[in-house]
RNA sequence: GCGCCCGUAGCUCAACUGGAUAGAGCAACGGCCUUCUAAGCCGUAGGCUGCAGGUUCGAGUCCUGCCGGGCGUGCCA
């Protein structure tokens, strides 16, 4: 409907260009707006203010006119100017139940569209470090990648989902060490566990795990393990002290550490797989940072950037220009002691994305990592590659309350909240719903006991109401002898007069380019406010009218315009990973 | 110090990307269940959109400067 106010706009933008009211080189964008208010019709535009400029003239003598050139159609019953001067349209009610048939042929693929031309994204978000179980902040990341992704995908974008898993580097050593120290006390050792390493008790049930399958094999004698091990904080230094173990580590298991390392590594990244896949979060490839190093990426990268003369040597360490591109400093790509750093491989992994063939790289990050773009910007600069074409979102993390007061996280310490947890105690459909009810960059306050509380505060109950109350009432017509009948509804879509129905109808329309606009906009939020208006609507509608009234043709014009609401609440929940019960 | 994000009803947040009288939900108050699920509906109250300027037909939205909060500013990941 939009689309073809725009273009019986766009004929008399035309006319009035060929008379010479209108200068020919102005191309205004032609802009039609649902409006807000029911007196200023179902649409308006601006566009005869936008002209009055350019034109000279006032804007309401522009708008008159723009309607005096307006081709005449059935569609259009009226036709205003209001205010500084709008042009405000009032459409003929019969069209506007065009939509609810369409939602009917349509069913679940109403609202998708081809917006998106296929274009080929990559949507990489979580690739949490596989070195404890995900907790709640990347509970939030996980929720606004998932629905951003498939807002993508029924906006007509070909999203291909990735997590970037860090399987590489120190952390994963600190990882594997902590499990075997683990294991070794399992096996009767007195352990003095480090104070930098991993203290949840997941460590020790992969522990366990490794004992299972290991048995004995692994076991060294502790006067080695820590032979030559400056002491822990607080007396020493905890970053020396775990990396001497890791070295010891490596030094007595030979080729067995690689054996924990990769154990530690599966069994944690199984336990993630496991945990998002619960959550409704489907990755299409589990990228390996290890796999850049065994390819060769990392270094070829680097050579690039040197071949470039991008790269310099500084006090034993390889630096990257960033400043070129704008960074505040350069940055290390290779460490003193030969170590590569995070962000070499992070570069190598970005041009492997596009090696790959996406249009469009969309990383979703933790907002605490925005001090590291203009250093990824500059690298892809340096490699001469398509910059504009990554977009980084940022995701703040939730602050957690718990009675009242800020529960304090920290992943090593293993004092965190889990997604599990919170999905167990909360359910999947409030956590994906409340996750994705603000806006990503918006700061957020997480209120456990809240959402724990099986309470209606929270909205995800309240869409899902309408739509099993819509499900009831199919269920009460079947019980009455009086069965939905969708022909006879959309044979007599003309009767529903009431201004409540003709609310729904032009709600229901709004819906697929909603649907773009979340895309566009990378803002799922849009979706979750759109549905619980929708639902709002659906209940005030349901209070006010008897849906199973006698006479057949109402009953079933009814039917049918509810069935559409319940149709678009499934679809767009869906999106968003929420389950649309038929009954509650 | 510098950089990024944010500041809207008592609280948590929206506002179709510059449009008409800034909207919801909680919390508060008053009504509605012999009738399709009351996890619901109807109504009342609540605002100098942090402050001050600027841009224009028009600003919560854009620009500048303050005030206040968060994050970042590693040869960590």
């Amino acid at each position: 409907m939009k689309q073809k106010i725009a273009a019986t706009l766009d004929q008399a933008l035309q006319q009035l260009k060929s008379a010479g009211h209108v200068p020919a080189e102005i191309e205004p964008q032609i802009r039609v707006d649902h409006t807000r208010d029911k007196a200023h019709g179902d649409f308006a535009t601006n566009l005869a203010m936008m002209l009055a400029k350019p034109c000279g003239m006032a804007p309401r003598q522009v708008a008159e006119l723009l309607v005096d050139a307006l081709p005449d159609t059935a569609w259009l019953v009226k036709v205003e100017i209001a205010g500084p001067g709008f042009i405000n349209f009032f459409v003929e009610t019969a069209s506007q139940y065009d939509v609810i048939r369409a939602v009917l042929a349509e069913g679940e693929r109403f609202g998708r569209s081809g917006a998106g031309g296929g274009e080929k994204v990559l949507v990489e978000f979580v690739s949490a470090n596989p070195t404890g179980p995900l907790h709640v902040g990347h509970g939030r990341g996980a929720a606004y990648g998932a629905s951003v992704s498939n807002l993508l995908e029924a906006a007509g974008y070909s999203v291909h989902r990735e997590y970037y898993v860090n399987d590489a580097g120190r952390q994963m050593d600190i990882l594997a060490t902590s499990v075997w120290l683990r294991y070794l006390e399992l096996l009767g050792e007195q352990v003095d566990f480090p104070s930098n390493g991993y203290q949840g008790d997941y460590i020790r049930d992969t522990a366990r795990r490794l004992k299972d399958r290991f048995g004995e094999a692994l076991h060294r004698p502790l006067d080695e393990v820590y032979k030559n091990v400056p002491p822990d904080a607080p007396e020493g230094d905890k970053e020396a002290h775990i990396d001497a173990l890791i070295a010891n580590a490596k030094a007595l298991l030979q080729d067995q550490y690689a054996v924990v390392h990769q154990a530690a590594l599966d069994d944690i990244l199984t336990d993630i797989k496991e945990d998002l896949a619960e959550f409704r979060v489907h990755f299409d490839t589990w990228f390996s940072e290890k796999s850049l190093f065994d390819t060769g990426l990392v270094d070829e990268t680097i050579a690039r950037l040197q071949a470039a003369g991008k790269i310099y040597e500084k006090d034993g360490a390889l630096w990257f220009r960033s400043t070129e591109y704008g960074d505040e400093k350069d940055r290390v790509v290779v460490r003193e002691n030969g170590i590569k750093t995070y962000f070499a491989s992070d570069i190598a992994y970005h041009l492997n994305k596009f090696e790959r063939g996406f249009e469009r790289l969309i990383d979703i990050w933790g907002a605490d990592h925005h001090g590291y773009i203009p250093r990824v910007r500059a690298a892809l600069k340096a490699l001469d590659l398509n910059d504009a074409a990554l977009e980084v979102l940022l995701v703040q993390f939730a602050t957690l309350w718990r009675g009242g007061e800020k529960v304090p996280m920290s992943t090593r310490s293993g004092q965190f909240v889990t997604l599990r947890e919170l999905r167990e105690e909360v359910g999947v459909d409030a956590a994906r719903f409340f996750y994705v009810m603000r806006k990503s960059e918006q700061h957020m306050d997480f209120d456990l006991d809240l959402a724990k509380s099986q309470s209606n505060d929270n909205p995800v109950y309240y869409i899902q109401y309408a739509h099993a109350r819509i499900a009831s009432v199919l269920r009460q017509a079947e019980e009455k002898g009086m069965p939905w009948d969708r022909k006879a509804g959309e044979a007599s879509l003309n009767l529903l007069v009431d201004e409540r129905e003709q609310a729904l109808a032009s709600e229901l329309a709004r819906y697929p380019e909603l649907i773009v606009r979340a895309a566009h906009g990378r803002e799922p939020h849009l979706l979750a406010y759109y549905l619980r208006d929708l639902a709002g609507q659906l209940h005030s509608y349901y209070n006010a009218t008897p849906f199973l009234v006698e006479e057949a043709p109402l009953r079933n014009a009814r039917l049918t315009l509810v069935v559409a609401v319940k149709q678009v609440i499934y679809n767009g929940l869906a999106l968003l990973g929420v389950s649309a019960p038929e009954q509650m």
